[in-house]
DNA sequence: TATTGTTATACTCTATAACTATA
DNA sequence: TATAGTTATAGAGTATAACAATA
């Protein structure tokens, strides 16, 4: 039909999703969604954005890490991690120590502060995946997890 | 310590993610993350992208939706739909038809060549989806599916 | 030659404000 | 005055190419 219905121009009551919400990747993007808007709400009491959060949860847990090896562990471009461990650096949460063994590279450590900062952002961090997963208990959250880590292949 | 130790400079063998794989943000991140690179190869040989496939398919789904409406649906902003709607429209995939009730407003509807594609394209996005999450039985599939729908709250 | 960190750049996605024409 | 569609714009996030210092 070229030319619509009469009908077909009527406004509608409420938007279908049928053909859609059958399909992980849809909803896979709109769940995130969900959870990331409070995340980014959690993270910003801290000063920190989502990329920053990971890198300093990272550094913290590998301490002498380069900034390629942290780059491939984040699943993001080394360029595009300057500005991430600049941003760390500034708020001296970590550190750019020089290696003897490989001086063009450097070794990330966390500062004291970085470290407590680590802590307490992890906790929250707890405390709002508690609140934006309320609706499943905690044996479906292991499983979405297992699900989840099993696509990635990790 | 302020002064990092000698061994947490030496280069590590591996990353840990030790911290950041229990929350299910970030393990929602990675595996979209690989599910929506494949998807938009998939989507490529139809010359649409994430947004304009989905477009369609709600369109499709919904004969005589407004912009507002479907921006609703889709979840995004009105202004971000018009080139959306544009790209569409100039594929001769949907049209902008006037509505005599409301003349601020367009009905959109798929052409005949809208609706076409959007059969074709459904199926190989269904097929990309059986590809991408192999490592899944279907029931885990369905599991997964009804997890991350709770979790929109749809 | 190859690699580390870096800069510059460009492209996508997303969010906001303001405009027009209608209601 | 409020709403539908539109424009312009700015901010993230992301990807590529090229460079200096070093291996």
């Amino acid at each position: 039909m070229t030319h619509p219905t009469r009908a077909a121009l009527e406004p509608i009551a409420w938007v279908s999703h049928a053909s859609l919400e059958v399909l992980t990747g849809y909803l896979m993007k709109r769940a995130f969604n969900v959870i990331h808007a409070d995340l980014v709400i959690t993270l910003e009491t801290f000063g920190l954005r989502t990329i920053t959060f990971s890198a300093l949860v990272m550094v913290v847990d590998n301490p002498g890490i380069t900034q390629t090896q942290l780059a491939q562990g984040l699943c993001i471009e080394r360029s595009n991690l300057v500005v991430v461990v600049d941003e760390l650096e500034t708020n001296d949460l970590i550190a750019r120590n020089p290696m003897p063994s490989d001086r063009r590279a450097y070794a990330l450590t966390a500062t004291p502060a970085g470290q407590l900062l680590r802590d307490r952002v992890l906790a929250a961090v707890h405390g709002h995946e508690a609140r934006a997963l309320a609706m499943l208990t905690a044996e479906e959250r292991a499983v979405l997890n297992r699900l989840l880590r099993r696509i990635e292949g990790a």
